[in-house]
RNA sequence: GCGGGAGUGGCGGAAUGGUAGACGCACGGGACUUAAAAUCCCGGGAUCGCAAGAUCGUGCGGGUUCGAGUCCCGCCUUCCGUACCA
């Protein structure tokens, strides 16, 4: 056996500790000594892990491998690369495991972090450690905490459709004391509000919407209820157009665009009012087609609505009060499980303010209480669900827009010419709708308006493990910020971090910390709901380029020269929630004059999940993995062939992959190839051990096509650069480059065996030095440490990170000899080897004499040539 | 229901409208070895044929084109997202 094989477990360490006791890749910041202001910056960003117990899964290398390659070539590139890592600790689980082992989560998820950290470093990514932050650092929190002030004194101006210092809020002169106090409040980003929020009492706190999925919490998939609760809020929703137009301008997979646009979900229409019948009470509405007023010919309420009770008449009140307990009752899935239409008649009426009609008042659970005004005008004629609902109790149903010839069904639902509409009869619906809003406007009963399914984002939770708020409420009951010079407000020492089942948050359980004093020294208590964590995600990547300012959040300088992000990576499942709340706070510090660009993140690209290996049985039901044995090439269990399929890795399947496990046997090197060689980089694959061999066995060759394995020296490289050899590394260097660039990384490597696998062909000419270094150059961003290692043995003394990569030469990239085939109608008949500088005609005729024989006695009829490429004779 | 991807060998995948299956895995054959591992070489889309070769072939059916995996129309399957948003 040779003493000197490719030997990963030893040359990465050395390696990763050079890196780390050089800093090679700190990265200098403008206006420090070693900045180079002549070059171009580039910040490659990952979604930063929450650091779970169970460590780094593979799915983690494929993102992190991708921004290291491009850190890596852009830096030989010359430019000034930003590329740091931290953590998003705070969170539930942490939590959730100290109710179960009594293991604060501060202890929790400094182990965590640390062994994220020594995993993440062992595969060699090249981020800058010194700009390492958490976001459960007293450090961090400040600045969050700081930030949350900032939201809690911005108010949104509509006229100039942008935040304010709440200082500048124009408040009526009439309002004094305790109004005008409520009047400000009631106009910040962030403020409080009672509402019917999500309560999941398994864990313990309230959920944001886009926390619940189908009535059950996203995270666990708890039961969640709603409930009315006082809770923070953030006003989001005034930049629901701005968070939906400023999307044209990034350069985001059009999926994750169109996600967003549909959760903003912007939709233009009037507002309605409708006066009840021989009452004061008026019924606002939100409709898409006020054109179709004429054909509303009753109303529906949510139930939850707040004039449900007032309008029920008393011959009705039992069956309300049963239907509105029922749907109370009743899961936010089994509410949408079942379609068909359930309701109750309130016995009172509104009258229809374009007719005077009075029209009968319902309640049900098909109009949602959280959109809109909670209310709707019924159409039946021109709307499937009212026009269900109709059908099902006996309701009037009015035709007010003519359907296309040859329209077949109940409810014609698209766009068309008013009827029975005396306002605006025989007009299309586009002006049907600003005749009719026009009128209502002039009559004062309606306007036009734009709605959105955007919620404000409900911003409290009564978990521990997250950041406090730095609120005191006094006395008299109005609130204070506390002061910035006292941030950060730190989290009390709790020892018990049971849920105790109702809303109240548990830091109301320390009731030291609690206690507290006012700025006027007045007996005060402390905000006892923490942040969401969220809070600490939405501005991580800002803190990056200044992570250890004690002085301000980041400095401007700084901010200016880096932002925005050049290229951030991260999973599709964070395309509403992170994405989307960070674009908001981001808006909110532009709008303040903190950071300089209206966009946080210029390209989004989201990594394809990574599958594991799976069997199924006869009955279609997976099996775990150390169940089944491979038994002459078929796959076996408890007796019963098996059929491999692909399913997400799970504990219960035992087939999770673990990355150590991949690095102990291959190295580094190899899992970082191999995560990129799988497929393309956007695509869901599975994960199939074997195949790492096959980028292992290429590195390996690499190795020795440059290192004697007997004596471990150098091999003799050839005098000269071997035409041939050189032709195909130009081709390679433009191919890994261009590749790199639109991250085309399997595509890359594969270019890259393609050469070695000439390069080490038997009758190869030996590569030159210069050949040597040019191929270890580009190989370097796959697999840094073999490359440094061979780096140093090919008598360099310094890091390779920053050398630059090596370049090409066009009139290098064309042969000597081309083949190019030649079609007889469109069917390969021959293949010729010429020049490619051969003209057009000779072209011609060498393919003729190549298919003679198919060409025999007829007549061509076309001749198509396409230099380079290829003939098409057709006869 | 709606929206968005994707269907190419045994498997992962590659192909600016121009030689389909690069590269890799698995598999088969061979070399080296006492043997194995490791390594190296050769071969693999299907069908027919001893072979040269021929025919068919990128989910299915049409179309555009000298030429379609790629573009257009209509389906099927599958994955992901979403769910009464007025």
């Amino acid at each position: 056996m040779s003493s000197h094989r490719y030997q990963p477990s030893s040359l990465e360490p050395k390696w990763q500790e050079y890196w780390l006791k050089n800093k090679t890749f700190r990265t200098p910041d403008p206006g420090q000594d070693d900045f180079d202001q002549s070059k171009p910056k580039y910040y490659v960003l990952d979604m930063f892990p929450y650091p779970s117990g169970a460590g780094l899964h593979v799915g983690h290398p494929e993102g992190y491998t991708a921004t290291d390659i491009l850190a890596r070539y852009k830096r030989m590139k010359g430019f000034n690369v930003m590329h740091p890592m931290g953590w998003d600790a705070f969170g539930l689980p942490a939590e959730q495991y100290a109710v179960q082992t009594g293991t604060h989560p501060s202890i929790t998820t400094r182990t965590n972090i640390d062994n994220f950290r020594r995993q993440i470093q062992s595969l060699g990514f090249s981020y800058d450690w010194d700009r390492e932050i958490s976001t459960t650092h007293p450090a961090y929190v400040r600045w969050t905490q700081w930030i949350f002030s900032l939201l809690y004194e911005t108010w949104f101006d509509e006229a100039e459709g942008k935040g304010r210092p709440i200082s500048e809020l124009p408040v009526p002169e009439e309002l004094k004391g305790a109004q005008r106090v409520a009047y400000i409040n009631s106009k910040r980003l962030a403020y409080i509000d009672e509402m019917a929020v999500w309560w999941c009492s398994a864990l313990g706190t309230v959920l944001a919407n886009e926390e619940v999925i189908d009535g059950k919490s996203e995270r666990g998939n708890h039961p969640c209820m709603r409930l009315p609760l006082r809770q923070w809020m953030l006003r989001i929703t005034a930049y629901a157009s701005r968070l939906g137009r400023d999307l044209d301008e990034v350069d985001w997979p059009e999926e994750t665009k169109k996600q967003q646009r549909e959760w903003i979900g912007e939709s233009q229409g009037a507002e309605i009012d409708f006066q009840v019948d021989g009452s004061s009470d008026k019924i606002r509405v939100f409709t898409t087609r006020p054109d179709t007023l004429y054909g509303a010919t009753f109303m529906v309420l949510a139930p939850e609505h707040g004039l449900v009770t007032k309008l029920t008449t008393p011959e009705h009140a039992e069956a309300v009060h049963d239907y509105v307990l029922k749907t109370a009752s009743k899961s936010e899935l089994e509410r949408s499980a079942n379609k068909e239409k359930t309701g109750q008649a309130l016995g009172s009426f509104a009258i229809n303010p374009v007719n005077g009609q009075k029209i009968p008042i319902w309640i049900s659970d098909y109009v949602l209480a959280t959109y809109g005004t909670g209310a709707i005008m019924s159409v039946p004629g021109h709307d499937e669900r009212d026009g269900e609902f109709a059908r099902q109790f006996g309701l009037p149903i009015v035709e007010v827009v003519k359907a296309p010839e040859g329209f077949e069904g109940d409810c014609f639902t698209g766009e068309g010419i008013a009827i029975n509409s005396p306002l605006f009869d025989g007009q299309a619906t586009p002006e049907a709708k600003k005749t009719i809003i026009a009128h209502l406007e002039k009559e004062g009963k309606g306007k036009g308006k734009t709605q959105y399914r955007l919620r404000d984002w409900i911003f409290s939770r009564q978990r521990y493990w997250g950041e406090p708020f730095p609120i005191i409420h006094r006395q008299d009951g109005t609130s204070e910020l506390v002061a910035d010079s006292q941030l950060p407000v730190e989290l009390p020492d709790l020892e018990d971090f049971r849920p105790s089942g109702n809303p109240e948050p548990l830091l109301a359980k320390a009731r030291e910390w609690v206690n507290t004093k006012d700025s006027a020294g007045k007996d005060a208590l402390r905000e006892t709901n923490t942040m969401p964590n969220w809070a600490g995600s939405c501005w991580y990547y800002l803190r990056f380029i200044d992570p250890r300012n004690d002085q301000q959040p980041w400095d401007r300088e700084r901010e200016k020269y880096w932002m925005p992000v050049d290229l951030y990576v991260g999973g599709r499942e964070h395309a509403v929630l992170h994405l989307l709340y960070a674009r908001f706070w981001h808006k909110v510090l532009f709008d303040r004059g903190y950071v300089s660009t209206p966009e946080p993140f210029r390209k989004l690209f989201h990594q394809g999940m990574i599958l594991g290996m799976a069997y199924e049985d006869q009955e279609k039901k997976l099996v775990p993995s150390d169940q089944v044995s491979e038994v002459d090439g078929t796959f076996m269990a408890h007796g019963q062939p098996v059929k491999q399929v692909v399913a997400k890795m799970s504990k219960s399947l035992k087939n999770v992959v673990n990355p150590d496990d991949i690095l102990r046997e291959f190295g580094a090197d190899s899992l970082r190839m191999y995560e990129m060689f799988m497929g393309p980089l956007d695509i869901t694959k599975p994960w199939n051990t074997k195949d790492v061999g096959g980028v292992y066995r290429f590195l390996q060759r690499v190795w020795r096509l440059l290192v004697d394995e007997e004596s471990g020296a150098l091999k003799p490289a050839g005098l000269a650069d071997a035409p041939e050899l050189e032709r195909a590394l130009h081709r390679c260097i433009k191919k890994v480059g261009d590749d790199i660039e639109r991250m085309a990384f399997n595509t890359a490597i594969s270019a890259m065996m393609i050469f070695l696998n000439e390069a080490s062909a038997n009758n190869a000419p030996l590569l030159s030095q210069s050949q040597r270094e040019r191929l270890v150059l580009i190989l370097s961003p796959f697999a840094p440490h073999l490359c440094e290692e061979l780096w140093e043995r090919l008598g360099h003394k310094k890091t390779l990170a920053y050398h630059s990569f090596p370049s090409y030469s066009e009139d290098m990239l064309v042969d000597d000899v081309i083949e190019v085939p030649v079609q007889v109608n469109g069917k390969l008949r021959a293949r010729l080897q010429v020049s490619p500088e051969i003209d057009k005609d000779e072209l011609e005729k060498m393919a003729r004499q190549a298919v003679a024989e198919w060409l025999d006695g007829k007549e061509t009829k076309k001749v198509v040539v396409i230099p380079k490429r290829m003939v098409n004779l057709v006869v």
